[in-house]
DNA sequence: GTTCTTAGTGTATTTGTGACACTATGAACA
DNA sequence: TGTTCATAGTGTCACAAATACACTAAGAAC
């Protein structure tokens, strides 16, 4: 079967850069790629958009193929268009982008990927097509988006302590915080709910638990609070 | 002549949001249709992408084509693909908003538009396509961005007064700004030159004219500094 | 019970923000 | 030529927010 068109049109595809947070490094996940163009090397999963999908559920329906990954905080990035980015022909990548707790999420590779490993975002390099350059934006844009909406909690496990979150800030920042500053700091928005649990299995004084209450937010969000870090 | 793939394809075209500011109002350049769907409705300039053409000058050709507007300040806003947002079939637009300086840049309706105007904002209601929604996501964005990037300047003329600086800020951000507050911010990021210059043919005291070192504020970016109001 | 690691806590200083009102200038007009 | 009118231009004070900074507490490991 064919499609024809009076002019020509080109690819359309969505490409996921997906952080997640291990070893209190920045990760990103990536997939080895199981066929040419650039068979073997390493890309952001994606894939071609269906032709009656809306992008952001095409980008979902990939990510789930190729790692396995459902129902994650996932925004649009921007979109790649650049003629010559892929070597079949003209193509159009919408990006997105999206944050995982990976201790819930483990790596996994599905259908159209050969392999599938979190990769520190400092040693992501060389990736197939414009997929560099797509990762560079998608890392200024989580740096700049996390001072000032409160997307970070989504790389952490549901309950967490200060210091996760704190070291969390500072992964993605790349700079120390004063420790009581940022407690007094993010305490004073009264986002978050004091949990009556601890820490388990760490072999030193255990940290109280906290979660995220996005409820909270999204009410204070409308009466125009706005979360800055 | 015709095209064909082996898999179905969206065509792809970009439109454009294009603010300015006129009269104390922010306004957007809309086009009156000249051709179905929608014709005779107002709508964003834009149009399809050619298959050898990069998305931003795509958008800046369109732009030319249907309004005139050429180097201008123009920046990709979002990706709109939901199946179903234009009649004639699948179609995914590449939105970019645009800044000028109306002054300089009288509306004119050139090939493809039957008329251009520029009309205010809070006018601006059912438009062709999902235009509405375009609208609507460039505006949060350039009220967002306005506060940390020094955009705002890309609507004034290239020498403006203090005054008419501070009101654009009000126009965008919708509320009423301290005269002096601003006065001492803006002056005290040292982005402004003052010039040996005053205002002509005021009926008033003619005010001190200034302009924004773009270069400067380029040096200080790099060095960490970040603008904002 | 000693050591080790991380949790948890308060204050003083500096800096920034917001609120506020009058004089200066120059054109228009009587 | 002086009165009116519109907008330009200027400083201070009170309060809030940001920063810098160091010790004690808890609990596991040995």
């Amino acid at each position: 079967m064919s499609f024809t068109y009076d002019y020509p049109r080109p690819a359309v595809t969505v490409d996921c850069v997906v952080f997640g947070l291990q070893d209190q490094r920045l990760r990103v996940l990536l997939i080895r790629r199981a066929r040419p163009p650039f068979e073997g090397q390493w890309a952001l999963p994606g894939g071609f958009v269906d032709m009656d999908e809306d992008l952001e559920v095409s980008a979902r329906r990939e990510l789930q193929e190729e790692t396995g990954l459902r129902d994650i905080f996932l925004e649009q990035l921007y979109t790649f268009g650049t003629p010559g980015r892929d070597p079949r022909g003209r193509t159009i990548s919408v990006a997105y982008y999206a944050l995982v707790n990976t201790a819930d999420h483990p790596p996994r590779a599905d259908d159209d990927a050969a392999e599938a490993e979190w990769v520190d975002v400092d040693r992501a390099h060389k990736l197939a097509f414009d997929h560099d350059e797509i990762l560079a934006t998608a890392l200024a844009r989580l740096r700049g988006k996390v001072r000032y909406q409160p997307i970070g909690f989504e790389l952490l496990p549901r309950k967490f302590t200060l210091s996760q979150l704190q070291r969390l800030y500072e992964v993605i920042l790349e700079r120390k915080l004063d420790k009581r500053n940022f407690r007094r700091r993010i305490l004073s928005m009264d986002l978050l709910v004091e949990l009556d649990e601890k820490q388990q299995d760490v072999s030193h004084r255990a940290a109280r638990l906290y979660r995220f209450d996005k409820r909270k937010y999204r009410r204070l969000e409308e009466s125009g609070f706005v979360f800055e870090l």
